[in-house]
DNA sequence: ACCTGAACACCGTTCAAGT
DNA sequence: ACCTGAACACCGTTCAAGT
């Protein structure tokens, strides 16, 4: 017996998937689930309501290396990892950048992913005050850099010839010209990512207190 | 004579900043004008093409303090100025948050903003290879943070009371539970901004080269 | 070159009706 | 309780026609 919900956000998933956001329409999805457009409402509600629903489905299905109660990865293996797993959802699903900042809220299947930052900002010894904060930073930063890299943000289009040469029409770009050697070819954005990790942890580290023996 | 595509832009920023994004259609906009729908094609070439448009246009009223030939700024101060004028403008228009995360793009009129937290990262001293990297590191994370202001992904919604103690339907939250104490009141959004803007700093002055005398 | 008017192929959602 | 069919008030865009 599975629930007529559940087929709905199959549904519109695998159409998200398959010709992306633009092609999820009440009626698309109602097709696909061979009902007519009416009847998904007393199902989902609205179109947005649909919207929040495929998102929490995906999150729910982010996995990262958690470990066992008998052995952790090192918090700095799982934040990584997490980092990993998010952009690896967003690069399979493009469609979920745009939705996670564009809807008001994330719900709580967001919850468990929150909470394992926290428990890594814990281990590394950061005060209990500041892990909020950290968690928003590290968040933040991670969703960005995934859903840039979906829109296509960092270029190449971003950076036509005339500014990588530091020129543009009314006026000059000194920095650009000084950096020019580093703006093409495009970096590995894998690396790129890796290296930001790194220096995220090392931020962390510099907010962390000593670690008490347990 | 003022171009008809800068009354078209006009007409369309107008009518984002009343009534959000939802109410900016072709059909709105050619009212506003006073002229068909059909009108705006010549000018604009599409519905794409006038976001991209309106995008640019508030990119370019960007305001922050450069300094002058003169006197200029610390370079901390510089980046912090930026990343506020970046926040402002969000807050003055949350409608810009998605437009930049969404479009694939941001073209030549976001190039003066780069342009200066380039210079920032040169005067701080990092490496000249480093210099683009961590531009994209402290830009995805400043606009990744307006953007999370705007569509409300900071709370309140996101933490019902159940979250906040620990407990959720299917699972336990101990880092919740652990760090319950400051999940709520939700914090001073601009001291968290500044918070953060520190830590970047620190990060940035961490990838730095000493300073060699000019 | 610039604009209009009608039309096409779509939207999300309401409402009354069926079983 | 769950679904259908018709309708309402919208979309972006094409196309032929006007000046």
């Amino acid at each position: 017996m599975t629930e007529r919900k559940d087929q709905i956000l199959d549904a519109a998933i695998a159409l998200a998937d398959e010709r992306g956001m633009d092609a999820v329409s009440m009626r698309t999805v109602a097709e696909r689930v061979g009902v007519t457009p009416m009847a998904l409402y007393p199902h989902v509600g609205s179109k947005a309501a649909l919207l929040e629903g495929m998102l929490g489905r995906v999150l729910g299905e982010l996995n990262f290396a958690a470990g066992t109660d008998a052995y952790r990865p090192s918090w700095q293996d799982r934040l990584n990892d997490l980092g990993h797993a998010a952009r690896a959802l967003v690069r399979r699903r493009p469609w979920v950048a745009a939705l996670i900042f564009a809807r008001p809220s994330v719900a709580p299947d967001a919850a468990r992913v929150v909470d394992e930052i926290y428990q890594a900002l814990l281990d590394a010894g950061v005060p209990e005050a500041e892990v909020p904060r950290l968690e928003r930073l590290v968040s933040t930063f991670v969703i960005g850099y995934a859903a840039s890299e979906a829109a296509g943000r960092f270029g190449p289009a971003g950076l036509d010839l005339r500014v990588t040469r530091g020129q543009l029409p009314g006026g000059e770009l000194p920095g650009h010209a000084r950096v020019a050697d580093w703006l093409s070819p495009l970096p590995d954005w894998d690396a790129e990512f890796d290296a930001d990790m790194a220096d995220l942890e090392r931020l962390i580290e510099a907010r962390a207190r000593p670690q008490r023996a347990r």
